[in-house]
DNA sequence: TATTTAAGACTACGGATGTAGTTTTTGCAG
DNA sequence: CTGCAAAAACTACATCCGTAGTCTTAAATA
């Protein structure tokens, strides 16, 4: 069953979160996560993880007469993806804007500062590469 | 018509855009901008518009025979609270997340420069309340 | 092997949103 | 005052997602 890759919804996310946690798990798996933690049915999960199957988000592999579901993503790609559509459709592509509306948010001195050094590492890399 | 404020779609952030700035407008005068352009239907835009009034991000008063919207948002505050739900649901929280892969687009080493300023001013700013 | 049980598939429903047609209202020009 | 054109309301439909029940299949165990 292969679609296009779309969206995420929140819970498909969080779904989709607990699977890159654990490196690959089963339904029951991430189920009782999610099912014990936040009240939802193991259907619930059940059905979530299906539509990440089909949206390709998750490949599965049969291992001893269970399903076993792999993210076909690294984490950071994905997250990195949802940054730029939110960037995109929210500030028209400007990082500048985020950060500018970011910062008006409560963001401690000390998150500030390690965003700083993450900016300041960024632009040297950008250096290196020129 | 008032209900309680909830999401925002796309197509609902680009109409509320819209009249952000035109500081107030009607729905021909909305509908004008992203009908020719993007060859939406007026009814569309009227759709949009009237679901934007019943979430209370707009509202109206009858000028010359015709319903004018104005936001009931600054546009800042929108885009902030967008970005912290942002935030809050992809990074749980973590800002320096968000940048962290922000960074890892392509991001120009220009606005990376801007995107420093901010922060520091951010961060003069933050050690000034204290 | 027959039965219990866990896992998976299938079906469904409601709300949100994009999208727009159809109908009604109403302001303005004859 | 009346008819017309523009504006607004109403209605509708498809898709996506959250949410979960029910039915089916397959695994494990007695």
């Amino acid at each position: 069953m292969t679609d296009k890759a779309q969206t995420l919804g929140q819970l498909e996310l969080e779904v989709l979160k607990i699977v890159w946690d654990k490196q690959g798990c089963t339904v029951p798996e991430a189920a009782e996560v999610l099912a014990m933690q936040k009240g939802y049915a193991r259907t619930t999960i059940l059905t979530v993880i299906q539509r990440l199957y089909k949206k390709d988000f998750l490949k599965r592999k049969k291992e001893g007469g269970v399903f076993h579901y792999y993210p076909t993503q690294k984490k950071t790609t994905v997250l990195g993806n949802l940054t730029k559509q939110f960037v995109q459709n929210i500030f028209e592509g400007s990082h500048t804007s985020l950060v500018q509306h970011m910062t008006e948010a409560d963001v401690s001195t000390e998150e500030l500062t390690k965003i700083r050094k993450i900016i300041d590492k960024a632009i040297a890399a950008e250096g290196d590469k020129k």
